[in-house]
Parts: C-alpha cells; sequence; structure tokens
DNA sequence: CTGAAAGCGCTTACAG
DNA sequence: CTGAAAGCGCTTACAG
C-alpha cells in the first residue's frame, strides 16, 4: 500500500459502522459520539457497533463535531516561554493532566520568537477562539502587561497561574506566605537566629506575601525581625523583571548584586543563613560566598526558591521550597474542565494556593 | 454585554461580510481564505471586502475549512517530556518558529504521567490523524521503542529530531562528531596535551560520532589516542537511557561513576582535561573534583555537552558545546513545512546536520 | 464576476 | 429504535 493510496482513501464514516453493524446513522452515532446514556440501544446493538468501529478503526471526524458545536477536549496555553525554567514544568504537568481527561494542548508561546508582532497576545486569544478551545490556561509573567481583561471577555473559561491582577478570575498560585515560612523554620530548627531575606523587591503583592511569611515565621519562634536582615533589591534597580531574557535566552543576572546581598546581610548584619529569592539567587550567593571565603552552610546556609533541578548540581546542593508545580497544574486542569462543563466557578472556589514543599539539600 | 450573550451571539459568517460588500459568497471567501492570486477580485471589490471583514471582525471558521479539507496549520510535537532538559528548549523554538509561518502547535507529552495508559503514542498518533494535523515532529528519546515506522505510515510529513533509526525519514540532528572535535581543539589550544574523554557507551551510533570526532582532532593536532584517557560508563552498568527520569520528576545521577571517571582518567592516565558526556556529568565532575582536592581548571580542564543553563551557575561555570536548539527547530520548521506544500523532499535533503558551537566559560 | 446547488461528517429534531 | 431531512460554514463545480 503506497503512501499516496493512504492519503486519498477516504475516512471511514458514521455511515460505514452503521451499514457494518446493521443499525442506523443514528443509533451509531448515538452509542459511539453520545457520550450519555446508551439507554436508548439494546446491549446486543451496542456490541454489534463498537465491533465494527473497532473493525473498520472508526474515529469520529474531529472538524464535523466541532463545526455541529461539540467541544473541541483542547485547551489554549498562553506561556511567554515554554522553556523558561520557571514554566517548562508546569508546562509539561499541564499537558500531562490534560491528557487524562482526554484533553490536548496548544501551546502559544512567542515571546522567545523576536520575529512575532506586538499584538501577538491578541491575535493567540482570536485564534483560540477560532479553534474552539474549550478554555484557557494563562502562565505568562504577571508583569507582563497583556490585557487579561480582553482575554476573560474572549474565553470565560480562563484559569491564571499566579496572582495577574484580574479580580474574581480563576487563579492557582503558590502560597509565598507559605513558602517563606517553611525557609524560616527549617534554618531556625538549623539553630539559625540571625536569618536575612533577600528579596527582589517589595513592592509587589506577591513579594510581600514572603516578606511576611519570613515575619510571622520568626515571631513564631520568639526571634526579632531586624530590618538590618532584609534586604531589597530594588533601591538597588533591580526591576521586578526576570533577568533571564528568554526573548534572546540570554541571563542577564546582577552578578555584583550579589556581592551587595553578601554585604549587607552577612557582613554588615550577621546574618548565619540566608533565604534567597530563588534557586539563581541562591546559586550565586553560594559561588560568592566561596570566593570571599564564607563557607556554606558552615557560616551561613541558603535556601532557595523554585527547586530547580539545577540545585542538585551546584556545590553544595541547595536546599530549598518547591513549588509543587504537578499539583498547581492538577487543580488548574481540574477548575478549567469544570468551568467548562458546569459553568463559572463559585465565587468562592476561584482562588486556589498550593501549598509548597521544603526540599533538604547541601545548603543548609 | 454579559457573558451569555457573548456565547450565544452567532459568528459572523462569510454571508456577512458578503452582503455587507455587497458581492458574493464565493468572491468574498475567495479573497478573505482563498490564499491565491486575487486576479478574479476588482481591486475595489477587494478593498470593501477586507473592509467587511474586519468591521465584523471576521475569522475563517476553523472547523468548516478543516471539513471541506483545508490544511490545519497544525503541527503535532511528540515529546517524552516537555520539561526534560534535553527537550524543553527545542519545544519552545519549534512552536516559534512554527508560529512564524503560521502554524500552531500540539503537544503530546506524556512519558511525565503514570496515568497514562502503555499504548499512548499510538492513541496519539491516532489523535494527531483525527485532529487533522500538517505533520508530526518527533523528539521523543531515541532508546524509548515506540512504533515509529507506524508513525510515518499515518503521517508521511514526519520530520525526527535525532536519527531515530528509521532509513530514509526526515531527521534533523546534531553533528556529534564536530561537536567532539570543538572541544578537543579548544582544550588543545588551552595546551591540553592528555584529553579524557567520558562517554556513557560506546556501543550506539551517536556516541560514535562523538569518540570519532575526538579521534580525529587528537590525530589533527598529532597527538597519539591513548585508550587509558577514553572511560565507558558501560561496562559498569551505564545503559543508555537517562539519569533523569522525567516519569517520577527524579533524578538518579550515578555520582560514584563520576568517582571512578576521576580515578581512571586523571589519577591513573594523568589526563589534564575531560571532554565530559553531557553538563550534568560536567557537573558532578567539578563538583567531585573539588572534594578531592584537584583543581578546575588549573589540573584539569572540564567541557559539557549541551550547553544547558545550568553552566552558568555552577562553580566554575562550565565551557561546553551548544547545540543549536534555535537553528535545529527552525531546519525541522522548513523541513515540514516543505513536505507539507511540495511532497516527500528528495532523498539527499533528509538528513540535516546542525552546527553545535563551542560557548567558552570558566571550566577550561 | 454572480447565484444556486452539492457535499465534507456529523448532530438534532421529527414523524413514524 | 428507524429514516429522511436540515443545517453547522465553508469550498468547489457549474451554468450563466
Amino acid at each position: 500500500m503506497t503512501k499516496a493510496s493512504i492519503s486519498k482513501k477516504k475516512a471511514v464514516t458514521l455511515k460505514d459502522v452503521a451499514e457494518r453493524a446493521g443499525v442506523s446513522r443514528w443509533l451509531a452515532g448515538h452509542v459511539l459520539n453520545g457520550g450519555k446514556s446508551t439507554a436508548h440501544a439494546s446491549l446486543e446493538s451496542v456490541e454489534q457497533i463498537r465491533k465494527a468501529a473497532k473493525d473498520l478503526n472508526y474515529h469520529s471526524n474531529y472538524a464535523a463535531g466541532l463545526l455541529r458545536g461539540k467541544r473541541s477536549h483542547t485547551f489554549g496555553l498562553l506561556v511567554s516561554s515554554a522553556g523558561d525554567p520557571l514554566r517548562s514544568f508546569l508546562v509539561q504537568y499541564l499537558d500531562a493532566k490534560a491528557v487524562q481527561i482526554g484533553c490536548h494542548t496548544l501551546i502559544s508561546n512567542t515571546f522567545s520568537n523576536p520575529a512575532v508582532p506586538q499584538n501577538w497576545f491578541e491575535d493567540y486569544v482570536e485564534e483560540f477562539v477560532r479553534r474552539g478551545v474549550d478554555g484557557v490556561f494563562c502562565a505568562i509573567h504577571p508583569h507582563y502587561e497583556e490585557d487579561r481583561a480582553a482575554l476573560l471577555e474572549r474565553h470565560p473559561n480562563t484559569v491564571f497561574y499566579e496572582d495577574q491582577g484580574v479580580p474574581d478570575a480563576a487563579c492557582v498560585s503558590v502560597d509565598r506566605e507559605a513558602a517563606a515560612r517553611l525557609a524560616v523554620r527549617h534554618l531556625v530548627e538549623r539553630g539559625r537566629r540571625r536569618i536575612g531575606l533577600a528579596m527582589m523587591t517589595l513592592s509587589l503583592p506577591a513579594h510581600l506575601d514572603r516578606f511576611r511569611g519570613y515575619e510571622l515565621e520568626l515571631q513564631a519562634h520568639g526571634l526579632p525581625v531586624d530590618e538590618q536582615l532584609v534586604f531589597n533589591g530594588e533601591p538597588h534597580g533591580l526591576a521586578a523583571y526576570p533577568y533571564c531574557d528568554m526573548k534572546a535566552n540570554k541571563w542577564e543576572f546582577p552578578i555584583e548584586l550579589m556581592d551587595m546581598v553578601i554585604d549587607t546581610l552577612v557582613c554588615d548584619a550577621q546574618a548565619d543563613a540566608i533565604v534567597a529569592y530563588d534557586d539563581f539567587w541562591a546559586a550565586s550567593l553560594i559561588k560568592r560566598m566561596r570566593v570571599r571565603g564564607i563557607k556554606v552552610p558552615q557560616q551561613v546556609a541558603v535556601v532557595g526558591y523554585l527547586n530547580h533541578y539545577l540545585c542538585d548540581w551546584t556545590d553544595p546542593a541547595i536546599t530549598t521550597i518547591d513549588l509543587s508545580h504537578e499539583a498547581a497544574a492538577g487543580a488548574m486542569v481540574q477548575m478549567l474542565e469544570q468551568m467548562v462543563t458546569d459553568g463559572p466557578l463559585p465565587k468562592d472556589q476561584r482562588k486556589v494556593k498550593i501549598k509548597p514543599k521544603l526540599i533538604v539539600r547541601e545548603s543548609t
């Protein structure tokens, strides 16, 4: 059988199955594609139809179903770059969870692509409409100023990852306050008393959550909150955007800032531990401290944030907070599917916080 | 306007546009969706139609087009896990390049998902048929024994990443021989004379390519090929599968083997440089050598393979070979698109080798 | 260029 | 349960 003959071969249709099973097209369609009860059909007919479908390798025509208004079993996924360390595993798990309920994922990552025009976001939103996606996952970074309201207008069935400032929207996010508390508690248990916090900024809600967790956990252990122990990158020119420019696949990490963190927290404020902004900060802090003769973890313990697999490969390996991407993806898929089948979620079910986990390695 | 009214609002159709533009449905369809020449229409009509379409926010109905046999502008992407460090950037770039030619990417990564049944591969292949993808990118790891012949049978338009043992199939792969030569040449230029090679196995073609490159480049510099300087992990129980089990998101890295590499190459054979199997080997080798008091790069230089971003975060940062994922993705998209539009590629255009690049950091 | 018709494969509504 | 018909939105073929 040549390739040409394959591609020319007519697809097997409901009519073929019905004829072979000796039933009506209606019944065959009802049994194979109806989804609901098969009450109308005798058990024998159902058997016959299923067998005929299998024999003929029947698969219902996707385009015809769509045209008649059936759902697409496709979710659109908006992400700035699929390879982004903060997103790649979320992407993987979202698709894996979607597959479990019979759905597929259409990706759209375009920030990595300089050739894509400015209005990529709107174009994707329209293309998603055109393709009849059942819903959308929006996992673009919160600081990108795309029009999320317009997205919601076109796709009421949207679930966000991380709070993107859209009131009442369905949203799954990491419990950052809990994350900071986990880190601090662990350090206290290891006997640290002067625990520093190194943050990129303290002017955004998500970052403030971590600061609050840091404060609360210190207080829970009767430790003072010393503002000298809190480093805020913002006055030093650190904006809230990522230092990893995925567009150019280039890391522009402010390594000199890490020395400032060490000056401020370790040298001046005598920190014996640092809760770092993320694993990349942690890795650089460790690297710079080694150069300066400060031993990790003996003199200063370091905790990261994210649990990127690079944590296994630094020296020492980094103790960190795992963001539970799999759990987040599971929650997102479950919420979206419920929205698709049952309509909008009740308001009190729209915000889901994911519990992070402490992963202990060598840096503490 | 309530959400309900939006979802109920009838989609704008070609008929609406034609009426508004005062032309026939045929002409409107021809101008807006025909793609080919607009020779049949007067310039004025074309203007009118375009304007009407824009005013009404017309987008051609995807399902109807598919049903009538138009191409889907969708590529299927088979990958074991989208978050895999060896694949995540390829995934990102494939989508980015596809978008540039107006196509979208349907991902399918399921190895990460224990709940997916054994026959996931065949299911995806059928689902891709059902959804009418224009073609398929197959970037699953070569050692997974899925039925690639069956894939090709259903989807003649398939481009593989890395040689997967399918004769005559279109395939883009890294020039591994060139990669090894780049590493060796760089080390020779840095004055190294006893350059070790640490390989996972030497029984697979792809790995042998690197060994050949190593040999050739040594010979090109008049250096002897000393078999003591070649470490082969295979006799030590290292199979050719990845040590990163994405299914469980768990790394089972044979760290004790890294000590064996150091014993064999550095202690016994007096290597002053190691060309490592990949960046993860390089990172571990560096880590273990530090423990043993061997200075990198002063005593032993190390070169990785892949240019994963973790190379920036180890100490010292790793000199490595970049696999040019963006170029590979570009070639794959270009080949697939040509197959879609012009039919099968001539046999001599089916194998594309991507040139890797040397990235110098601190470990050499 | 127009206009009316057929048909892609399915689902829905309807009379039996 | 069956059977014949309509229609989702489009493209194609055809007579004008």
